[in-house]
DNA sequence: AGTGCTCCTGCGAAGATTCGCAGGAGGCGA
DNA sequence: TCGCCTCCTGCGAATCTTCGCAGGAGCACT
């Protein structure tokens, strides 16, 4: 697949090591359209190559290292379940989660941008903002909407 | 103990049963002085009272239920088990977690407000900003620090 | 191309959290 | 105070995620 050096650049850039499974498990999340759970990856993985025999821990672990080294994100929404999106570099989206009918909706929010260097000035911590999961009321289950 | 009509009254308020494993769950929560792990909750319990015999996922679903309700709040932060802590009404924080250290450093931020107003207004979404877990890196850790 | 140092993987087990079910208890109305 | 409806609980199982260990493989250096 035309990405893979990609992918390979980034994972070695990063002084990590390339290996078939964070090739195979990191290309298959990089084209899915959206996010995704460890097993709907390794479900990719496989389905791309029936011959892939990875393990679930390995794609745990992957995704723990690539979110580690901002190429994907981690999501711990209320569902339970976690699930994992690629992440295009250079942009950040949120996630909006309704409690109510637990539809997901991406937005762009440049005011978090302000909270980091709020936070940088007040405290000197060094914020990492790109991928929130927030939780409400969407405007159909809100009190204006439903 | 004194605060527990006032959590009676919070419970029943919001339509649900006040029940004695709820009243002691919410009231260990409530004296802790930190966030405490589902665990730690039931131990508490237990201490309190040698007789209580609550089981663990009735810790879990009355945090979930008191969750909802906004008597308290969960944060599933970077090691991976989740905590919980007693939401004092009027007061906002959110926890700054340094993913190389692992400490947690409670702040306030009013530019968050403002993204809660943002989202407000560009979707009609209505955000629950109260508690987020924040990854980034620490004054000592960071950059300029370590 | 060969060698060696580590990091990475697969496996199985452990840990954390959620779920389904049958029985018990809270709270409303009489 | 009594009874009933429904929500809540405890138990055990299921599910999701992490961990420890022994063996395998990437990559830097020659």
């Amino acid at each position: 697949m035309s990405c893979e050096p990609e992918i390979a650049q980034a994972v070695r850039d990063r002084g990590r090591r390339l290996t078939i499974q964070r090739a195979k498990i990191l290309s298959a999340l990089r084209h899915a359209s959206d996010h995704q759970s460890a097993e709907q990856i390794l479900d990719r993985v496989r389905d791309d190559d029936p011959h892939a025999d990875i393990s679930l821990s390995t794609v745990y672990r992957t995704l723990e290292t690539s979110t580690d080294l901002h190429l994907t994100s981690e999501l711990r929404g209320a569902s339970g379940i976690s699930v994992f999106e690629w992440n295009d570099p250079g942009t950040t989206h949120h996630h909006l989660e309704c409690r109510d009918c637990g539809t997901t909706e991406e937005v762009d929010l440049s005011s978090l941008q302000l909270a980091e260097a709020e936070i940088r000035e007040r405290i000197g911590f060094q914020a990492d903002i790109r991928h929130l999961a927030i939780p409400g009321l969407c405007a159909d289950c809100g009190p204006d909407g439903g």
